[in-house]
DNA sequence: ATATATTTGTGCTACATAACATTGTTTATT
DNA sequence: AATAAACAATGTTATGTAGCACAAATATAT
């Protein structure tokens, strides 16, 4: 499981548009992509607005939430360089259902989605990256699903410090998770308050399946072992 | 189980993406397609399985749910005639995360995933449909986890209901919910348990918000009252 | 048409989680 | 480096929902 989930996101990292253009198509993109630095907590598009480029993070952390009920919002999903983004309502010729925003300076290239769209009816290879980004996060949306309505809260929490390593990876030591959040988006990224989020996060650090230091948490446990933290 | 494949007139049923097809194209996807009649509750297809081909519901009623814990499970999504499902899995180059079974008496298509990405590769009329449906199935997605993560019961039915209204529409009367299905299913699809559902469903028709006739659900309210229902 | 299995309807109890309040600590800003 | 603002930690209470049990009604199969 946990293999296969790494040979999905190496093949995601690899999954470069780049390499998939001709010279000619590979300057038109050059000639009509911009660079915008975001700073920490700046919000990068909002619900409702109308999705108008292709992102790409290049450096940096983001996430894709959207505000619930009472302000509490839930994050569907977190970007990592260099990964594409931004691109589904468009397709999907809506507005925008999400939210994105900057958890950490960043740098995104934005590339225009008319021009994207021209692409692909005449490059195959490009549609068929974007037909296998959207399935592989279609089905993660699934099983975040379930995951976020049945289980427990200490499942539901242990589940995201496992994203979070999977995602970000670690520090030199191997086993502190390599990005600096706030308990509020730990919550939200676990469907709790942040109140229960501090909470299991201190009974993991008694137990301890993590060691916490303010906002840097190191997962003393194997990652196999934290996924069945609800036990 | 298996009919002939030519006395269907697939040009019909499969409209969707016949007309995206050349002559040949059309000819190739009708040597290759076979149909499948499923019996109400018979899977089609299950989690974990290698998923081969493209499913189109040609007649009946699909759900798409995966199995959750002991054994409670989640709906995901429903199908209705003429609707293509079951593709997913195989341009993510995953095993199947979810289960498909017929609600009701179903009719299906069966169109090889390998021709289809074959055609892909040729015809980006093509490719552009899948990346609209899965653009669209995702965005849906995210509207789905919040509300069943955030909303309460009364919410969670309410919307299942309008969702279930929108989705199969309603009998000639032009309020009766237009699909049988037991109070397990209803609980299924709101992310509860059978007793609450039941419980719920009654408080409803209490409150005159909807009439019940065993599994016929009268919906009585105008549709936008009722999805604000857990007021 | 009848019998059996399944589903529905309720009441009751237990429990997980949200909501709120308070204090101490950390972060971010100037 | 100082200071205000935000966050973390923890206890208490309130509440929504699950779990279970049982009787009645209904669906399904023979």
């Amino acid at each position: 499981m946990t293999t296969q989930t790494r040979e999905i996101d190496l093949s995601r990292y690899l999954a470069n548009i780049w390499d998939l253009l001709t010279p000619e198509e590979q300057e038109l993109v050059r000639e009509n992509t911009h660079i915008q630095n975001f700073k920490k907590n700046e919000p990068i598009y909002r619900e409702l607005e109308e999705p108008s480029h292709l992102l790409c993070l290049l450096r940096g952390k983001v996430k894709i939430f959207k505000e619930g009920i009472g302000g509490r919002n839930q994050i569907m999903r977190l970007i990592k360089p260099v990964q594409y983004f931004g691109y589904r309502a468009y397709f999907a010729s809506q507005p925008y259902v999400t939210e994105a925003a900057a958890f950490e300076p960043s740098v995104i290239a934005f590339i225009p989605m008319e021009l994207i769209e021209n692409l692909i009816k005449k490059n195959n290879a490009l549609a068929y990256f974007f037909i296998k980004e959207l399935s592989i996060d279609l089905g993660e949306s699934d099983e975040r699903t379930v995951n976020l309505t049945q289980k427990h809260i200490r499942g539901r929490l242990a589940d995201s410090l496992v994203f979070l390593l999977d995602k970000y990876g670690t520090e030199a030591d191997g086993c502190t998770i390599n990005i600096y959040l706030a308990r509020e988006d730990l919550a939200s990224l676990s469907n709790m308050t942040t109140s229960n989020a501090i909470r299991t996060l201190s009974s993991f650090c008694t137990e301890e399946i993590v060691a916490v230091d303010g906002r840097k948490i190191k997962v003393l446990d194997e990652k196999k072992q934290i996924g069945r933290a609800h036990v």
